[in-house]
DNA sequence: GAGTGGTCTAGACCACGAG
DNA sequence: TCGTGGTCTAGACCACTCA
């Protein structure tokens, strides 16, 4: 059967598991040195190693080269709002993050090109939002706008996610259209270090276009979220007259 | 620096991978078993285990335990679109997913109540649906419906998944509002196996809430859809009552 | 029983961080 | 320099599949 009895590594991570979730292991802390845990379960370093993995999977330790394991802060859950209304307003606690945008000018190129329906080498601006809350980073934003609709300058750092990014939304002509596809990926190795996440623990990423009324597209986003804390929430009003099929 | 260079096992899954999808191995196909892999690469059993682990996190690669390692073949991607008008219609091609679903009569408790909002000990009826494609199971679906709401019989095994599940969905009073949360996390063990991918590969998982005009929450769905090969797509659309278009 | 993958060991050596 | 985690080795033993 799988997973019917306990493997050494397993049980391992199990123990460490409920020191951590009860408390008994505070987080922060720093766990015993892989030698010392290793003899303490007596089993060997690579087995204890692959425990550690397994609680690192699941984002309860991180490990640091040179300096030890240690148990995660429990992090602060993000919530992305779909349907673009305020695109990346979340509840009033998220909303002391802090972002670092750095701005470019580009050029259409590639699968960027398609996405915003524009020719390749057509100028654009690209912001790319990086946001923390406290130490942790949070989410990893590209945003592509058409140079004519972006605005002149941006503030480098902000205190308020919100606050920047409505003021890139408050430039856009009305809108017509928000598409947001979402997907489960593994994070690039730029992301996982930007991130702060291991390689292996996949992102959220999410791939909103906009556009406005007469179907050009205003935005393009590419934001990744750290899978293990973030979550997406789109919600629909319908009309009650509807008829048989909707698409 | 981080990743600079090739570790053993990382040049070896990367030696593999690219012999993947050139198709020089091609899908279906076993691997050279793993002693002989090692000696070819000359390295270690653990090292080019580690080495088959990265190809297995990237689902390039299934290892059927007594049998060998096999290329997977590749997977048709699921897109589920959101926002609930015809909650699991699929493209065309998806059309032909064969369904099994399994039916029962429970009362609410913890979080599904809360989630649809009922008093505890209150009567629903559960599908589980199993939809594949082919050989490989493609999503699993917990659907809740207050048992007053639930059709009284609902066949246990189709060929269309559109067809089982727009015909629950056509037993519903008009929606008023459809509320879909995503998030990552890490398949149970159950999930696991059911949906036969490994237990480190993150699903999508949509929990899905529809209300009726009443606010009475006429569906709670959970879904589950192997993260690796599936995305959700969320498309707004927008009144432009507010200033003229303008371009 | 032969061959496969799954787990584990005991120890070597390297790379990083702090004093 | 020292202690830490990161990688790797060579081989043992077990569990599973199939003939």
């Amino acid at each position: 059967m799988i997973g019917s009895v306990s493997s050494r590594c397993d049980a391992i991570a199990g123990d460490l598991r409920n020191q951590i979730l009860t408390g008994r292991l505070k987080a922060g802390e720093r766990l015993r040195s892989e030698p010392d845990l290793a003899s303490h379960y007596a089993v060997s370093k690579p087995t204890l190693r692959s425990a550690l993995a397994v609680l690192q999977g699941e984002g309860l330790i991180e490990k640091i080269h040179g300096k030890g394991n240690f148990v995660r802060r429990p992090l602060r859950r993000i919530t992305y709002r779909g349907g673009g209304a305020m695109p990346d307003v979340h509840t009033p606690a998220d909303a002391a993050l802090r972002v670092t945008i750095r701005t470019a000018k580009i050029r259409a190129r590639g699968h960027l090109a398609a996405l915003m329906n524009v020719p390749a080498r057509s100028p654009l601006t690209e912001f790319v939002c990086l946001s923390h809350d406290g130490e942790s980073p949070h989410s990893l934003a590209r945003i592509y706008v058409p140079r004519d609709l972006a605005p002149a300058s941006v503030p480098e750092e902000s205190t308020s996610y919100v606050g920047v990014v409505a003021n890139l939304a408050e430039l856009h002509p009305p809108l017509a259209n928000v598409r947001e596809k979402v997907s489960v990926r593994l994070p690039t190795q730029e992301e996982a270090s930007v991130l702060r996440i291991g390689s292996a623990w996949a992102v959220l990423a999410i791939t909103r276009v906009m556009t406005d009324a007469a179907g050009r597209v205003v935005e393009a986003a590419l934001l990744v979220f750290p899978g293990d804390h973030a979550d997406a929430v789109f919600t629909t009003h319908h009309q009650i007259d509807r008829r048989g099929t909707e698409e």
